[in-house]
RNA sequence: GGCCCAGUGGCUCAGUUGGUUAGAGCGCCGCCCUGUCACGGCGGAGGUCGUCGGUUCGAGUCCGAUCUGGGUCGCCA
């Protein structure tokens, strides 16, 4: 009744037969005699000529229509090569208006992208209407379909898991959603599937997975999501850190490899692992960008015994580039490091000779020169920059230093997806604050030595088998080994603080399970929003998911949070307080 | 909650050391145009410069408060 084909299926093989075809006006060009209508569907835009100019009467941008009339060739000199279309064009005979525009359109559907945001999530079904913004949630539709597939193949089972759940006591803060049948009671949206998909394991499935939604109460950034979000949550029975390790490469290298844009480079599988300590050390932060060559390196022993006064006493680092720098390159350099907070960013420069030049030259003693070349594997023509701070903000100046040296030096690799496992996260550790210690990330995770080494073992010592998948600096995924002996858990817990009983309350259900021979288990949950906004190189998250929040987590469009009736109010027996 | 940036026609932005009637491009409306494809030409409408208060002879511009949006730190088991 509406259309005959759409813009995917109409092509040179159609012309000459009348088709009657429908979408949306996305721009009329009016010569007169003759006008042009680029009509868009979901699919693409066919270009409609209008010779009978009466047709034209009343017909204005964004309109919804359908329209009949011969598929025809253009003249060759009339192509449009940046269209599939290009050649052919639809000769209007009839156009029937199926959706008209009552109002003055907030803005151009063809540059929707370049305008203020809130406008465009206000009215983000218009903005949905631009090819390139459609064509993020299409994308986004085909990676969550080959997750499922490529999961399903793996032997994973999906298993939908309950949304109105009980609250959990760690973690973010919970969403609550009043009880009417319990007056006082709350329900909780979850913050991540975790304690079902270990019930799971409990209940014997053996590998499980799901695209879940999570739910935070938390402030959102560019690349974090307000309120929700989806993971590619798994677990997996009987498994080792190694066997998730293998499974999470499986699936992530396969997605990035069919998804990736033309030309990228995708880390192989097994990816490099690299330890908490190491990672914080080398690249001064937890989720190092492989894609940069630059590694720091630790100079503080070698510094004690220099002269330079404000490295003694100091965590030193250094950073080892091999690249001609300006001299102006260097003070940017230094004003960058200044508006960090560091002191500076002392420099050497190697000579030909291998002698030194730089402002710090003269305060290493001769002797030791050779010493600090070895340490640093100093050649001709490198430059070694030093980053001296307090011990808790050394790593952190140094990987800011280092990630603006490897992009200013253009050193970081373009067109590439690098990942790496980042493991042996410390179990615990001292709020810097209440001095009290607990869990670093994750009280499910099974620390490493288990029983025995939470008994004999200086708790901030003890290391977790936790991990995170991350790719391009970019953290994707967190996951554990879980504790799932009720004795360690009770011991764990104990030194973080809590009580057996609080244990029962909290984790109820886990503390339950695990009292009728749970199963090892261990998994993962890689973000599927930001694993899209990855694949297409965007840099805000709500470029890849179709109707998002704005950053204080309200919906612009329909106006979420919004009021609800005394009624309603009553019946969950809440009263709003002024 | 802290910090930074922004707010000027429907959209994107310009607006000098405070000084006539606040501009441009796109869009919109009207007219012209038979081959354009972000068509082109001519004309037109459309703004209490986010809001409130202050300084001043005079505020889009300076000051204070506040609201809204974006980024970031805190936060994100």
């Amino acid at each position: 009744m509406y259309r005959d084909v759409t813009m995917k299926e109409i092509g040179e093989q159609q012309i000459g037969r009348t088709l009657q075809v429908a979408g949306w006006v996305e721009n009329i060009r009016d010569h007169g005699g003759v006008s042009f209508i680029d009509l868009r569907d979901m699919y693409g835009v066919l270009q409609v000529v209008i010779r009978k100019t009466e047709l034209l009467n009343g017909i204005s941008k964004e309109m919804c229509l359908s329209v009949t009339g011969p598929v025809e060739k253009r003249d060759e000199e009339t192509y449009n090569p940046k269209i599939p279309t290009g050649t052919i064009e639809l000769e209007a005979q009839k156009i029937e208006v199926l959706g008209k525009v009552y109002q003055k359109l907030p803005f151009e559907v063809m540059t929707s992208k370049e305008i203020r945001e809130d406008v465009r999530l206000k009215y983000r079904y218009l903005d949905l209407r631009n090819a390139k913004v459609r064509d993020n949630i299409i994308f986004r539709s085909q990676v969550i379909s080959f997750l499922r597939q490529k999961m399903t193949e793996m032997g994973f089972l999906e298993i939908q898991t309950p949304i109105l759940c009980a609250s959990s006591p760690e973690g973010a803060r919970d969403y609550i959603v009043p009880s009417r049948k319990f007056k006082g009671k709350f329900y909780a949206l979850p913050q991540a599937p975790q304690q079902y998909k270990q019930l799971l394991m409990a209940s014997g499935f053996d590998k499980y997975f799901q695209i879940a939604p999570c739910f935070r109460d938390e402030d959102a950034r560019a690349d974090r999501s307000p309120g929700e979000f989806y993971q590619l949550d798994f677990e997996m029975s009987f498994a080792t850190q190694e066997d998730v390790f293998r499974a999470g490469e499986e699936v992530l290298s396969a997605a990035f490899e069919k998804f990736a844009p033309q030309g990228y480079a995708v880390t192989q599988a097994p990816y490099p692992v690299i330890s908490y300590r190491q990672a914080m050390l080398e690249f001064g932060t937890d989720k190092p960008d492989l894609r940069n060559p630059l590694r720091i390196l630790d100079v503080t022993e070698f510094f004690q015994n220099c002269t330079f006064k404000p490295f003694v006493g100091r965590t030193v680092r250094a950073i080892k580039v091999h690249a001609d720098m300006s001299k102006g390159f260097h003070e940017k350099l230094l004003s960058f490091a200044t508006g960090l907070g560091m002191g500076g960013l002392g420099y050497l420069e190697v000579a030909e000779d291998l002698s030194y030049k730089g402002p710090i030259d003269k305060f290493i003693p001769e002797e030791l020169k050779g010493e600090l070349r070895e340490l640093a594997g100093l050649a001709a023509g490198d430059t070694i920059f030093f980053i001296a701070a307090k011990e808790e903000r050394a790593n952190y100046y140094a990987g800011q230093s280092r990630n603006e040296l490897g992009e200013k030096l253009g050193l970081v690799e373009k067109k590439a997806y690098r990942f790496c496992y980042v493991n042996d996260f410390p179990m615990f550790e001292r709020d810097p604050e209440t001095k009290q210690i607990g869990f670093t990330h994750n009280p499910f995770s099974m620390p490493q030595g288990g029983l025995e080494a939470l008994n004999t073992k200086d708790p901030l010592e003890v290391l977790a088998y936790q991990y995170d998948i991350v790719c391009n600096g970019v953290e994707l995924s967190s996951g554990a080994v879980r504790n799932h002996d009720i004795e360690i858990m009770k011991k764990a817990f104990a030194i973080a603080g809590y009580d057996e009983e609080t244990l029962q309350k909290k984790f109820g259900a886990l503390y339950q399970a695990f009292q009728f021979g749970a199963p090892p288990h261990a998994g993962m949950a890689p973000g599927v929003d930001r694993m899209i906004m990855l694949l297409r190189n965007e840099e805000n998250i709500r470029e890849v998911i179709a109707f998002p929040m704005n950053g204080n987590a309200q919906d612009l469009m329909c106006g979420a949070p919004g009021e609800v009736t005394e009624q309603q109010l009553r019946e969950v027996h809440i009263k709003v307080r002024d």
